[in-house]
RNA sequence: GCUCGGUUAGCUCAGUUGGUUAGAGUGCUUCCUUGACAUGGAAGAGGUCAGAGGUUCGAAUCCUCUAUCGAGCACCA
């Protein structure tokens, strides 16, 4: 198998991700003997194309996906897209609209024809992107929210509530975007601050010449005053609750009536009440029965309240009737004012509050339910700080808004009795989940459906079961009794009310049963600079170019490692750079052992003979144990730092550069037996970054075993006790630690890299004697010494530098003249280092609440470092002296 | 306003239950094309762990307050 000397990404890439696809890898079926493992995917829209925040997503779930297959489980990984309701209607609108054209023009239904068609065009975009992206996810299951399947849950769903008394449809103070044309829910109203003004109007208190000041930042809502509202315990005011206002412009008579929730310290302390266009308002209405008077339409333009502003817009109506109180002598003053003005999240319009007819979910039961679930930890969050802020919400949460009037969407399941004429008859709504023919009540057969659609969240409250047919099949369902509840929920933060909250609801409501048993809550992904990533602010990374330039592995990798559950994350191109350069990395040492290999046999068991043995596979051992802890808890950025720190400085710095001893033997026994365990660390290494890594290291897996399955199907290693060696571990620190002290000097002395030199140490402390007898040819391999001695005694010689390892004095004889300088400067540097160390172990010492208080070990350990140190400085102080 | 999270090297971030001379990557400096890799190797410089109190023998770590950044919620007449 030729090996090119640099990765080559791309040729290897596009090979696996068909491989996966055409061999079904991740294809999954019933297996009993098995316990299964299910993500459902965060379906993204229809419309969309492959951002950051799906490869950081996607690429998170595939790693749990691929980690928990290797474990063991039968893994499913459900793909889908979502049909995202106005997003997707505006999308299609502006496409339209350069054509010049309207919905309107077209009608209902020519223009859902028209969406189908876009969204054949169009709807495989992302999915193509995600097998890009490694996605092992099972193809043959791919769901759209408007499918058949999820068509028939929701009709499914829509009927249980209503037929429990759950959905009920009434006229009440929605959210409405003017330019969508729609009510929307609560939470997809988007607050932003907004300077504006704050208007201060004089309302004349009938039958007396006072006044009352009202502040209001809505003046225009005015004339649909029904009362004036004051706070109970307002001293100001106390006395004229109850008295009657001749509304300015209007004349109407309003009443002036006490509310608690009026707050005293703000404006005037006195409120104009609009039931219709104010949250607070209508709250106000209700608790007195005021009269509710609508000032502004669907349109956002004045209604015909007042002939004068009739079929004004809003902001016209404003200008106008400020100028009529100013005309009119009401308005005192305007101050300016800056407050948040609710935005539709979808288009950014600014929201009108109005009255209308809407269908309504209530919610409190399933909201108690899906409360308690997190209370009781059957829905674990990680991080689990999010676990507040969902409860909360749910605790606090008030009927849904499942109405829109748009016409992309699953279409109200709800049928009207009509006449010839087209009015409704006296029938109630039929409401089936099979498309009634006629009317159960009277047999009429002119039957006309809902003209709303539902909140496109509703079907995506429903995707951990609608993907396993609940719609057409909720009892006896085989496959949702085995794949259901779900393993775990990934997604950002920002759809945790929208749409993580609302699938427990349901989850529980339906089935009985939480969704899913985790949620994984990742960051947003930003760039360098901190900054959410924007087409306006032109600081968009695309994956797919990341992909092209450094490999999706390195995107992969890059966004692994700092995905820390619950943290935002900035991201540059140095990430993708290092991740690439870590890809190639693994490549080469996996290049340089099959090199070495040739046609030799090697034992799958690792031979274990020497020290450095000994210590790669405990550090081997102790990563397994890392990162598959990591893994379970999704710390999927530990598990990479972890990998990456044991394969880059451990197996690769190290382990790699002490075995070329073996490898450069004549003895090929030698040969063999330190390769068996450069492969066996390597093979197992690569499986635990495979779920991370899949490319490469399915391309390094099929060339190290010669075979054509997937490292997937392989079995992810386990910690073993067989493993553990506690004591070649330090007597390698002592290694390592005499290594690095001559390197040093070798670098600080400008010895050429090239050069082999001459050693020689002396042992200060008995005990190391051993590391030396067994191990000395690890250290004039690693640090370059054709020459070493060591043993008691040994002093040191004119023209030596000298280096202080921990019980050992290492002299290096220098070729000619030694500069004396040069080499005062190297030890005092030293001997201040020890020194400030030396400060610190004596501080603690000397305060004998520490020796008294302190742990034993923690004690006798200070001493003994303080001896260490005392020691070296004795040394380091001597040598300069003799200089 | 309330709640939560962050603040550690120039930059991006680690730091498990309090006890290592506070770490890594990147950038910077010096040296090196040595037969896996220059997408590499070796060495080095660089930090009052945001600030102030407190608990403790001992605090980056626990508590309180302050500053600052961010998020969520509420209010915004």
């Amino acid at each position: 198998m030729e090996m090119e000397k640099v990765y080559d990404a791309k040729k290897v890439e596009e090979k696996w991700v068909n491989y996966w696809i055409n061999n079904k890898t991740f294809s999954s079926k019933i297996d009993k003997t098995k316990k299964s493992f299910t993500i459902v995917i965060p379906p993204p829209n229809v419309t969309g194309s492959l951002h950051m925040g799906h490869a950081l997503n996607d690429s998170l779930q595939d790693a749990i996906i691929r980690f928990k297959k290797m474990q063991g489980f039968n893994t499913l990984w459900v793909p889908g897209t979502d049909h995202g309701g106005i997003a997707t209607q505006n999308v299609v609108e502006k496409l339209l609209k350069k054509e010049g054209k309207t919905k309107y023009d077209l009608g209902r239904e020519k223009f859902i024809e028209k969406m189908w068609q876009w969204r054949q065009e169009t709807g495989d975009t992302i999915l193509d992107q995600l097998k890009k992206l490694g996605c092992g996810l099972d193809w043959d299951r791919t769901r759209f929210t408007m499918d058949e399947a999820c068509s028939k849950a929701v009709k499914r769903a829509f009927k249980q509530f209503y037929d429990k008394g759950l959905i009920y449809r009434g006229k009440r103070l929605v959210n409405w975007c003017p330019r969508c044309n729609t009510a929307l829910s609560d939470i997809e109203v988007e607050y932003h601050p907004e300077k504006g003004n704050l208007w201060y109007i004089k309302y004349p208190i009938k039958d007396s010449n006072e006044f009352l000041t009202v502040a209001t930042t809505r003046p225009e809502t005015m004339i649909g005053d029904t009362a004036v509202a004051v706070n109970p315990n307002d001293e100001r005011y106390k006395n004229i609750v109850g008295k009657t206002i001749i509304l300015p412009l209007v004349g109407r008579e309003i009443k002036i009536v006490a509310d608690y929730i009026v707050d005293m310290q703000f404006g005037t302390g006195a409120v104009k009440v609009t039931p219709a266009h104010d949250a607070v308002d209508y709250e106000i209405a209700r608790r007195h029965n005021l009269e509710i008077l609508e000032v502004i339409d669907a349109n956002g333009n004045m209604t015909g309240l007042m002939e004068k502003y009739k079929g004004m817009s809003a902001k016209d109506a404003r200008e106008q009737i400020v100028a009529d109180l100013q005309e009119q002598g009401y308005l005192i003053k305007t101050e300016d004012y800056s407050h948040s003005v609710g935005k539709c999240y979808r288009c950014g319009t600014t929201i009108e509050p109005i009255m209308s007819e809407q269908w309504f979910l209530k919610v409190e039961e399933m909201s108690k339910r899906a409360s308690q679930a997190a209370k009781d930890e059957k829905v674990k969050f990680y991080p689990a700080s999010w676990k507040k802020p969902y409860t909360l919400w749910l605790d606090n949460l008030r009927d849904w808004c499942i109405s829109r009037q748009i016409w992309w969407g699953h279409r109200i399941p709800v049928y009207y009795c009509v006449d010839e004429k087209g009015n409704k008859t006296n029938c109630p709504p039929i409401v089936e989940q099979e498309t009634p023919t006629k009317c159960p009540h009277c047999g009429n057969t002119h039957l006309v459906q809902d003209n709303d659609v539902l909140d496109t969240w509703f079907s995506s409250a429903m995707w951990p079961f609608s993907v396993f047919n609940w719609g057409e099949n909720p009892d006896n369902n085989e496959e949702l009794k085995y794949y259901y509840p779900t393993g775990v929920l990934v997604t950002g933060h920002e759809i945790l009310y929208l749409w993580v909250a609302r699938m427990v609801q349901m989850g529980l409501e339906f089935l009985n049963d939480i969704p899913f048993s985790d949620v994984f809550i990742h960051g947003i992904v930003r760039d360098k600079h901190g900054l959410k990533m924007s087409k306006s602010k032109g600081n968009v990374i695309n994956p797919l170019e990341i992909m092209d330039q450094f490999g999706t592995d390195a995107l992969r990798f890059a966004l692994a490692q700092s995905a820390a559950p619950g943290r935002d994350m900035q991201i540059s191109n140095d990430s993708f750079l290092a991740a690439r350069n870590f890809a190639n990395k693994i490549w080469n040492a996996s290049r340089f052992i099959l090199m070495n290999k040739g046609e030799l046999d090697i034992s799958d068991e690792p031979i274990v003979k020497e020290l450095s043995d000994k210590w790669i596979l405990n550090e081997y051992n102790q990563t397994i144990k890392a990162v598959t802890r990591a893994f379970e808890v999704y710390d999927i950025d530990v598990a990479s730092r972890t990998l990456y720190d044991f394969i880059w400085t451990k197996f690769c710095d190290w382990y790699i550069e002490l075995s070329k001893i073996r490898m450069n033997s004549e003895n090929v026994e030698e040969k063999k037996q330190v390769l068996s365990v450069l492969i066996y660390v390597l093979k197992g290494t690569i499986k635990m970054l495979a779920p991370i890594m899949p490319f490469i290291c399915d391309e390094l897996w099929s060339i190290f075993n010669n075979t054509t399955d997937s490292i997937v199907n392989s079995s992810f290693p386990v910690y073993d006790e067989k493993f553990v060696f506690a004591d070649e571990a330090s007597q390698m620190a002592v290694v390592q630690e005499i290594v690095s002290k001559i390197r040093n000097v070798r670098s600080e002395m400008n010895i050429s890299p090239a050069a082999f030199i001459t050693a020689k140490i002396n042992i200060l402390d008995d005990k190391k004697t051993s590391v030396l007898e067994n191990d000395s040819e690890y250290i004039k391999s690693l640090a370059k010494i054709k020459d070493l001695s060591f043993g008691k005694d040994i002093k040191r010689e004119k023209n030596s530098a000298l280096a202080v390892a921990t019980g050992f004095e290492i002299f290096i004889p220098l070729e000619g003249l030694i500069d004396l300088e040069k080499e005062k400067a190297r030890i005092n540097k030293e001997i201040n280092n020890v020194l400030s160390e030396q400060e610190k172990y004596n501080k603690k010492l000397s305060n004998p609440n520490f020796v008294a208080k302190a742990p034993e070990a923690e004690v006798a350990r200070i001493k003994q470092k303080l001896a260490d140190t005392e020691s070296k400085i004795a040394t380091l102080k001597e040598t300069l002296n003799n200089l």
